[in-house]
DNA sequence: CCCGTGCCGTGACGCTTGTCACAGAGCGGT
DNA sequence: ACCGCTCTGTGACAAGCGTCACGGCACGGG
């Protein structure tokens, strides 16, 4: 395993930092590693510190009373979780957990605060993440607001292609792993309507072929498209 | 009308500056006076600055292509608008229109990048606005998830009646300025399903009282407790 | 005074989707 | 080989809600 300076600096939020500065926080960091299903914080509970993600991927979501859950962000190796609370002081606005067995290194707040004040380019890297989070989430509101099932999955599919996706043919491959009821919490609906929605994107030949978590799809701006006109 | 350096230290995000840095600031911006229904700007274009407003109401919503609108945020006096794309250099995520004849300052945004990171606590501002986004965004997301038209609508009143209402007997009394084709596109819903909710909020009791926009509510949170269980 | 316009209430209808129920498939453990 | 578990597909059904259509009401201007 490298030296966790090394894997730090790796990190888009301290990318930038001088090494000397990394060194301190890093020898402040906790490192933790859990196995999957593993809750992190829940939300409204009072914040602690920093969580990175150095393997693993983390679910960050909300769950209403009667037991559904909304999925708010899923973030894997050299994404922070969390970094919201720590300036304001007040509590997390979601939930955490592991989806796969994960190392994690934990930065308590104070050491981050501190960071945060002293460089500028902290500053600024904290203010772009947090910036990519309200994107992203005014784009997940446009679309559980507007779109239906099957659009709000073309949408998913078409992010997961352009992320993990291998051209092929004049389309696009990868793997999904993922459930269905985890796909459903990512687009607000329930696992029953995921399964209908895939067949539906199947028949409509955006879909290509799907065997287990193999997928191959039209390609994403096709995907998008689709959605955007609200399918037809 | 007071000077417009007076008038930046009483916005939250100026508010900690030196004098002479806002001094500087105020010098670079631009003031502008528009009528109802003017456009700021539109989802997708670059991000020429940052918007104050000073006086009046604006909307920031996302559109989808057949015509339904969801509003995002309302920003009335002493709030940024678009804080957001200045750092990453994004497009806006979203449009912007004045509910009212607004007043507004215009600050290009180099001048405010410089403001950014000379001084941390203009970055520690701007980080709690940000973060106050993000939570308010969080919890429209799950209520839209989750809710139906009359929780959500229940919510917004709760809101309303925390910010502006005065407490009258048991209950909280204010003014609702707003149409109920603006409070559907806040709670994601259609005009008409507003109306319904409107009528069952007032049999269930939540709402004691209704005359034009003079509402009569029970405690907020007795409305976001009926809200959160579902209703019944 | 009448008409146009904007806002609100309400009925009818159909589509989407959440829920329940159940069957089959894959898989690992014993 | 058998069981138990998780994941998936599918049918039936009811509820919620978006849409259309229409009528009423207030208000302001000619």
């Amino acid at each position: 395993m490298p030296s966790l300076v090394a894997v730090l600096q790796q990190i888009p939020i301290f990318a930038e930092l001088e090494q000397r500065v990394v060194a301190q926080l890093a020898a402040r960091c906790v490192p933790r590693t859990v196995g999957e299903g593993f809750t992190l914080f829940r939300a409204g509970e009072r914040c602690a510190g920093l969580y990175v993600v150095l393997e693993g991927r983390v679910r960050v979501y909300r769950s209403s009373p009667d037991g559904r859950e909304q999925t708010v962000a899923v973030e894997g190796a050299g994404r922070p979780v969390a970094e919201l609370p720590l300036f304001d002081g007040g509590p997390y606005p979601a939930s955490a957990v592991t989806m796969t067995p994960s190392q994690l290194v934990f930065l308590p707040r104070g050491e981050f605060e501190h960071a945060f004040r002293a460089d500028p380019d902290v500053a600024a890297a904290v203010v772009r993440s947090l910036g990519g989070r309200l994107r992203h989430l005014v784009q997940l509101l446009e679309t559980v607001a507007f779109r239906d099932v099957a659009a709000r999955l073309a949408m998913l599919l078409a992010d997961y292609a352009d992320q993990t996706g291998a051209a092929q043919g004049d389309g696009v491959a990868f793997e999904l792993d993922r459930t269905q009821e985890e796909l459903a919490a990512e687009i607000g609906t329930a696992r029953e309507s995921v399964s209908r929605a895939l067949k539906q994107l199947t028949t409509r030949g955006l879909i290509r072929n799907r065997a287990g978590n193999r997928f191959l799809v039209a390609p994403s701006e096709q995907l998008r498209a689709w959605a955007r006109t609200g399918g037809m």
